[in-house]
DNA sequence: TAGTGGTCTAGACCACCGT
DNA sequence: CGGTGGTCTAGACCACTAA
């Protein structure tokens, strides 16, 4: 294809005579690569289009087919968005199709409706989720201390500072899930009790609008554990209520952890909910 | 490209003037349907190459491309393994990469090493997987009755006859998971403790082997309980010590639903391991 | 060496979207 | 309508595997 005359042309990184890894990357996947770094220098902001497959053929000096199969593998890391017509976007967790990827609770009853994401109005303050009533109600936002555990799963030199956000999430009305957050200070300064309680939304939504941090993955780590004191407190149960202890953390681009958070469930009404491929 | 003289051509099902559900379908989904159904039919067996993408195209008179598309995703959703330069071969639990696909539990400790699928050596009666050593101990194997909960799971009417497994599950050498597993009884007439104690391999292998019924996917339920007295007896915990509750429904093609399990899970040492993408 | 899957290209046409 | 992604084709070449 003969690249558009008033299109620069960009070359890619010169053929690595002898390198090391993989000896020789197939060209999408070199133009993968090549766009998951502009995506992670910010290029592109989340929710904006990339340029099409057409202009980024002519880039790239490949064909438009080896840019579609870059974009392929993107979208299906959730990285981008293809929305036929219109064109490729960056994924965003504003957005209602992808809000709550990462909340795996479900109410017992409720036949397992596909997840559509198109949320239902709502009481203000309160988010419909695949038709569940979500209320978040911030609890405390402070510096805080962490364990070496912590220190670990998130990367961090011990001594670096870190921010505990401790919050509650209500489910049809009912205190569920508690909450203990912890995020790196460097890259979330500034974070307050008050911006998160005036914000109405998920809180990777705010932390991508605000901060910049888009959190792509996660893993968690599953335990039944009886209820702390203080835990079942805030939950409204008596201490020793068998719960889910759910540790999480997740990522940015390239596999880099930036929150730690372990989660307190009741599964008295709710369960996790997870497929298996 | 010309199909080989040699090759009978079957004609794709007639271009559907009228249909209802998908209007249109891509050529290469219908390619897909067509394949899926010869596998549950069982024209190719599980570990059993397919046909070579050319001939195929050759069968269905389309281009090669077109049945790669078909095969890919029959490969993304685990039906189909491709090897590179072999061919592209039926999925099979009997073979180590897919043994414990759906395993879920993991040792505390131990660095998170990627799923290799290379099994070690182990002692006679157990498998080693992931690091772990396991062994699984059949307690019993039954006709059952079952609740109205299972039988709407397995979509079977009330009075259809089932077979219950209990066993235990060792993971190094300590009992950690007690398994109450339904099957339909149509399906896996003549299943007996014997046949279980006598095979040392994991029970879908064993399904897939005997019965000719491959485990394709499955949806988990997860809840915190406390042990009941008979589950803490197996697993040599106090009755209350709290569990993981894991209720299992595992399907085969098409996703029609062919086991109901619940698994009691001991999470001192071990936990559920989950990745979000 | 022959056969298989894996990559890459180039171009045609279709379905969808906003204007 | 023009532009975008989605499908389909046809053929060339590469990398891997087994005989």
């Amino acid at each position: 294809m003969a690249p558009t005359a008033s299109v620069e042309h960009e070359e890619l990184p010169a053929p690595s005579p002898d390198e090391v890894a993989p000896r020789f990357a197939p060209l999408y996947r070199q133009i993968k690569t090549l766009l998951t770094k502009r995506l992670r220098a910010g290029e592109w902001k989340p929710g904006e289009p990339i340029p099409s497959e057409t202009e980024l053929a002519a880039r790239f000096r490949v064909s438009q087919g080896t840019v579609r199969k870059a974009i392929d593998e993107l979208a299906a890391d959730n990285l981008l968005v293809r929305r036929q017509g219109r064109g490729t976007f960056v994924a965003s967790h504003l957005e209602a199709r992808t809000q709550f990827r990462f909340l795996r609770l479900r109410p017992d009853n409720l036949p397992e409706a596909k997840p559509t994401g198109e949320p239902h109005p709502a009481m203000p303050g309160e988010r419909s989720v695949q038709g569940q009533v979500l209320r978040s109600q911030v609890l405390e936002c402070r510096r805080a201390r962490g364990s070496a555990e912590i220190f670990r799963a998130l990367q961090l030199r011990a001594g670096e500072s870190l921010v505990q956000v401790r919050r509650v999430l209500d489910l049809e009305g009912e205190p569920t899930v508690l909450d203990e957050i912890w995020l790196p200070g460097a890259r979330f300064r500034g974070l307050t009790a008050e911006r998160l309680a005036n914000y109405s939304g998920p809180l990777y939504a705010l932390l991508e609008a605000e901060f910049g941090v888009r959190m792509i993955r996660a893993e968690e780590r599953i335990k039944a554990v009886t209820a702390p004191a203080e835990v079942a407190r805030v939950l409204h149960v008596k201490a020793g209520t068998p719960l889910l202890r759910v540790d999480r953390v997740s990522s940015t681009y390239e596999s880099e952890p930036v929150e730690f958070r372990r989660g307190w469930c009741l599964t008295e009404r709710h369960h996790y909910y997870n497929e298996l491929g």
